[in-house]
DNA sequence: CGCATAATGGACCTCGCGGTCCAGCGGAGC
DNA sequence: GCTCCGCTGGACCGCGAGGTCCATTATGCG
């Protein structure tokens, strides 16, 4: 599969798969030709066949690898580690800025609305995406509820969060708000918040 | 714009139309071309172009516009009226049940996913959609919270409803799972549950 | 230095797609 | 029954897409 590549062949195929993923962001997936990336990086089309065999769908496969590992870093350092109130508030400022900047074109849009459907790996990688992703808020969750009465399991909480998430960020693409992905982040960590009283 | 039409044409127009739906909602938009809608529907090239003179993007905003009817359609008669508690829990069941069934083959999959992204006449369809939603919506917070105290006010917590609908779905149709919907809404929901102690 | 192999450029092929055109068919109204 | 005009069928076209191929240049390595 991976063949041997000089630091060269490397760097070339890496500005390959951001650039497509940058152009996918934009105009999505199926608006997207072959020629158009190589438009984009000045190569030609052998060295895309060169440095992806399988054609359009392996560089599909590796951008949704690569913008994948965006939309967790985005949430970074804070996703890591989500055991105080006050670590969730940043997480949750994190993501709003991040949003908030990118609007529609973010490397999350793109991974749900077309590159998830291209091909069975693509799915694939989505799917570990929002497992791994889950699992963390899960794992922030606990950690901020242990000792107190949790009133739902984490994982169900957890599942809430990344569904506000996921609805917030398909209302800011489709009207261009962020007060969808503000309100429902809001409103699903409520219950997280330490009561005082 | 509208030519007229028989009884038969504009029965075969609609064969098209929803056909063509159905087609989207499986294989996406950018997957069906009009062989397939042609095939799926026993007519020729012709008959496509002669119903919808503008083409493939007509025959898309036509589906948008059809899809956006029966996102409306599956929540009534409840999103009508969201005028007491139990009204709001048949509607949060009729969602439930209603993408419980279809799955990630739904309308508003497509028109977000797909349609919304085809031209500016079909996101003009998905904003009134969602502009319609919501102020049905709204109108239902209101409603229920008349003579109490909000805590927020009820075209934000409209938004963060739509969001969870939204965010559930999109999970849904990566997933398969459905507690997703279910826990965000049942999440966005709770502040509207009248308190009884 | 010289060879093997990676990296690059670009012509070329094929084919499926949206779209056009025209020639027959059929039914509703006079 | 005749006559419009909408309805239907299908051949045809041009283009742009993904994909193949081979020649050339650059580069690492013994």
């Amino acid at each position: 599969m991976s063949r041997t590549l000089t630091a060269k062949g490397a760097a070339t195929r890496q500005r390959i798969v951001i650039a497509a993923a940058l152009l996918i962001r934009d105009k999505g997936a199926s608006e997207t030709s072959l020629d158009d990336i190589r438009a984009a990086t000045s190569t030609s089309k052998s060295q895309l066949f060169h440095y992806f065999p399988g054609g359009r769908s392996e560089i599909l496969v590796a951008v949704a690898e690569h913008e994948a590992a965006q939309v967790i870093q985005a949430q970074q350092p804070f996703l890591g580690d989500l055991s105080t109130w006050r670590s969730w508030q940043q997480w949750r400022e994190a993501v709003l800025a991040h949003y908030t900047e990118l609007g529609e074109r973010c490397p999350l849009g793109a991974l749900t609305s077309e590159l998830g459907r291209s091909s069975p790996e693509a799915r694939a990688i989505v799917t570990l995406l929002y497992d791994t992703w889950e699992a963390a808020l899960t794992g922030g969750v606990q950690a901020l509820t242990a000792g107190r009465s949790p009133g739902a399991d984490a994982s169900a909480r957890a599942r809430a969060i990344l569904a506000a998430v996921q609805g917030g960020v398909v209302m800011l693409g489709a009207t261009g708000r962020v007060g969808y992905l503000e309100q429902a982040l809001t409103l699903a960590l409520e219950p997280l918040r330490p009561k005082e009283c």
